[in-house]
DNA sequence: ACCTGAACACCGTTCAAGT
DNA sequence: ACCTGAACACCGTTCAAGT
């Protein structure tokens, strides 16, 4: 069963698989699901068996999306060495999630991420600022970062990272190189952050 | 002329002004040329007169879209007051143009800013670093700033204030009013520019 | 359970034709 | 110069029918 075998019960994974690839290299504007169908073989109201619309396939590869992300955060803020090294890692991983899967991202936070729409999708998007405030209240502990509500500060952290991929994906870069800008938004980020109010 | 008065040359300007509203009521996907012409009373044919494509249309949006995000930076950062102060209202104001025009701005950072994509559209958005990092420079000339490449820290600032858009925008402040997020993130950032490498 | 083929309403785009 | 109406190829979605 190897060419025709999406007929067994893989098609939802090839699905997705596929909509990232289509995603990335024709934006979200040219993903169709039937071109996806045509794609992989198979007839053009075959994904209706797996995704309810078109919608229902975004919001799948956002889910994916945030759970890779959270994942990465996790690594680097739970990873060896010292707070401050791994405050710096997990904005690095996030930047590195940015670039290797740039249109996803933009998915990711087109969505609205209110009370509505799907919770699975909002805690996922909750955790990735939990992962960074818990972060910061272990180097409050420590004397690294000033006194202040975690997830306020959270959120400030979030930001500049964010806000640093949105500009290197949107290439309004020019000519830094994405890690030496890196670099320098987590040095005044770090720095605003230690000092005391 | 009161009803009718599309037929006579502002066409354009009425696609413009009803594409923002459904822009911003039903998102992007939800923007058709043929629901727009319906919109107008106009035949389905009628925008390719002054559109290529649809594309065209959210292209001229997103022109439109910097160029007011430009004057208001441009107004909060030559207006009276101390340099402290206009840096922290230059990133009010663009939190305040990313609250009312949220759906656009997404528009304006989906488009990819790099050499090819329309040297008008990619010098309005580089205007807005620039209005930044003129005003980085004179803040070094004060102190206020540590010393550096304007441009770079402008990188960061600006990093640092568009990721605090998207968080609102996307709903990922929660109950965080974003008047307190902004105020912080902003005095975070300053104090991270001032501390000396 | 999973997929197919036909059907319907919608869309972008083009183009000859009208005024 | 500006708009219309028809035409074409595409799309999302639904549904009876097949295996």
């Amino acid at each position: 069963m190897a060419e025709g075998s999406y007929h067994h019960g893989n098609l939802r994974a090839a699905l997705l698989e596929r909509a990232e690839t289509v995603l990335a290299e024709s934006g979200v504007a040219g993903l169709s699901l039937r071109g996806l169908a045509r794609d992989l073989g198979v007839s053009h109201a075959a994904p209706a068996r797996h995704f309810r619309d078109r919608q229902a396939v975004l919001d799948a590869l956002v889910v994916s999306g945030f759970t890779d992300l959270n994942r990465r955060m996790r690594a680097a803020a739970e990873g060896p060495g010292p707070v401050q090294r791994r405050m710096a890692d997990v904005g690095r991983a996030y930047v590195g999630f940015a670039i290797e899967r740039a249109a996803l991202l933009g998915l990711m936070f087109t969505a609205k991420h209110e009370e509505g729409s799907g919770e699975e999708l909002r805690q996922l998007a909750h955790t990735s600022l939990e992962i960074a405030a818990r972060l910061l209240a272990e180097a409050q502990r420590g004397g690294a970062v000033r006194p202040g509500d975690p997830t306020r500060l959270a959120q400030v952290a979030f930001s500049t990272v964010h806000g640093l991929a949105a500009l290197a994906v949107g290439g309004l870069l020019d000519d830094t190189p994405v890690d030496d800008a890196t670099d320098l938004a987590l040095e005044v980020l770090l720095a605003g952050l230690r000092a005391p109010r």
